[in-house]
DNA sequence: GGACGGTGAAACTTCAGGTTGCCTC
DNA sequence: GAAGTTTCACCGTCC
């Protein structure tokens, strides 16, 4: 299909955009990394001249979802106002759900999204445009799968507003649009293929299958992955075979499992080798880590145990896992800072420090980073700071922050299992401090409902550092430090009722929020 | 003559994201 | 590999 376009620029999706508005229109424009995302939006937000009410409104919240806005923060504020939004991980879920909520109203025209817009969300578009098809990977720029073009343009068209939708790909030249065409709109999507025969996968299946009972015996373990989609694609039975036992004889070193082979058995009973998981394993299993970080933790909960450590000797052990990656990027800028790091911490580490010639060395450094900045995170820097010295953005603390909660309460379950209660403390407190972002002394404020990490600190900076302080303390003063509605709830929640008439009354006609 | 500002080219740096998993007030 | 950012040389201008 062909249609004719105004040039108002020499930058083809500002002309693309111009026109979607122009035609009372909403267009999603997918780029390949963050920041082209945000440039482009706010390229787009230049041109436009707007003064929408609601869009100023809308700006507001965007800024207020953090107690004090970061430059992301400011920056999609700036391009909101033009009725131009940015979307991607990097986003707080607050302003992701903004964003995705006034798009469907019509309030915001157009979104320069990364992939995240094109899974999940059901975000449908008019016009849909395709700025790059190409994407950073380890091998160079790449294409991206055919795949994943169809999922972008998935998003062309509303169904109850529109006949019809459009998914345009911005080509350089002739040639390449050419190129293009062949492979992404009238070529096939790419065959899928399982993961199953990757390592951490694998041994977290063979320890499930056998913690769940649902297989016991080798020939019954062969035989469950035989019928896998893997073996179907693969059918290498025998390499197969060999993955599993090595998986076996690992999770029985790390005494996950046990084989019966080494019980007695009479002598007429010749019976096969059977697995159990042990108790430990079960527990694994359940918590769904991979085994090999189990058995990390383990290792390292035996040496603290041992010898002094620190918070930062708990978050390095969590930032060495599979599961926390990907880990925060080293930059050129930062390995003299990363390296004073490691000479500074290194008593306190409780894993293994690779040299500088082992090829995990960079990983290594890339941990110390990402434990560097959870240690800031607890030690209560803000967003802005954490952004300027880590690039890591409010959404990207968030889920990291998820997945280092997780990893802690598994650590936590797994010490109480072998029985090493002297470090569970440390734990649990750590956890505590990881969830909330904040230093040891205002863990007891932070069980307060409605108190985070900037109200703890308002309170505890105001000489109010207990629950005792809380209740001690007379509501006036409180309220000049949180406000009334939150001084009263507070209060409440500590015993003592301060409702006055008026709210009594707002909640008898169920008006009153929280 | 030096401070300053503007400009553009060259050099440098960095590059998507996610699902499940657990417990709980 | 290329977009986006930073750095730097260069020139003109002003005081």
């Amino acid at each position: 299909m062909k249609i004719k376009i105004e040039e108002i620029s020499d930058n083809p999706v500002i002309n693309l955009v111009t026109d979607t508005i122009k035609k009372k229109k909403q267009a999603i424009v997918f780029t390949n990394t963050k920041r082209s995302a945000e440039k482009t939006a706010e390229d787009i937000s230049k041109t436009i001249k707007t003064k929408d009410k609601k869009l100023i409104e809308l700006s507001g919240k965007v800024l207020e979802v953090l107690s004090k806005p970061t430059k992301q923060c400011e920056r999609l504020a700036r391009c909101i106002k033009k009725g131009i939004a940015f979307h991607h991980a990097g986003l707080t879920e607050k302003q992701k759900e903004l964003i995705e909520e006034n798009f469907r109203k019509g309030i915001i025209k157009i979104i320069c999204a990364t992939p995240t817009l094109a899974y999940g969300v059901d975000l449908p578009a008019f016009r849909v445009i395709i700025r790059d098809l190409r994407r950073y990977s380890q091998r160079g720029l790449a294409y991206i799968p055919v795949l994943e073009y169809l999922q972008f343009s998935g998003r062309a068209g509303r169904p109850k507003f529109d006949n019809e939708g459009q998914s345009i790909i911005i080509t350089a030249s002739k040639a390449e649009k050419k190129k293009l065409k062949e492979k992404y709109i009238y070529g096939k999507p790419e065959d899928i293929y399982s993961k199953l025969s990757v390592e951490p996968v694998l041994r977290t299946y063979v320890l499930s299958l056998i913690s769940s009972d649902f297989v016991n015996t080798r020939e019954e373990i062969f035989s469950f992955f035989s019928k896998t989609f893997y073996a179907n694609q693969f059918s290498d039975e025998y390499e197969l075979k060999a993955k599993i036992e090595k998986m076996l004889h690992l999770l029985e070193k790390w005494e996950f499992v046990k084989s019966s082979k080494k019980e007695f058995i009479s002598a007429d009973k010749i019976e096969e080798e059977t697995y159990k998981a042990t108790q430990l394993g079960k527990r694994v299993s359940e918590l769904y880590i991979d085994p090999l970080t189990a058995h990390n933790f383990i290792e390292a909960l035996k040496k603290a145990s041992k010898k002094k450590i620190v918070a930062f000797s708990l978050l390095q052990t969590i930032s060495s896992t599979l599961e926390i990656r990907p880990l925060l990027r080293v930059k050129i800028k930062e390995y003299d800072k990363i390296e004073e790091a490691i000479a500074r911490y290194g008593s306190y580490f409780l894993g293994r420090e690779p040299s500088i010639y082992d090829p995990e060395y960079e990983d290594f450094l890339r941990s110390i980073k990402t434990t560097l900045f959870f240690q800031d995170w607890i030690n209560e820097k803000d967003e802005e700071y954490l952004l300027e010295n880590y690039d890591i953005r409010p959404g990207e603390i968030r889920a990291k922050i998820e997945i280092a909660d997780w990893l802690l309460y598994a650590m936590e379950e797994i010490c109480r299992i072998i029985k090493l209660q002297s470090i569970i403390k440390d734990i649990i407190k750590l956890r505590i401090r990881v969830k909330n972002g904040i230093r040891e002394e205002l863990i007891p404020l932070i069980k307060l409902k409605n108190i985070g990490r900037a109200r703890a600190r308002k309170l505890y900076f105001n000489e109010i550092k207990t629950i005792g302080d809380v209740i001690k303390v007379d509501l006036s003063k409180l309220t000049q430090i949180l406000g009334k509605k939150t001084a009263i709830e507070i209060k409440k929640q500590v015993g003592q009722n301060f409702e006055t008439e008026k709210t009594k009354e707002k909640k008898q006609t169920g008006l009153y929020e929280f």
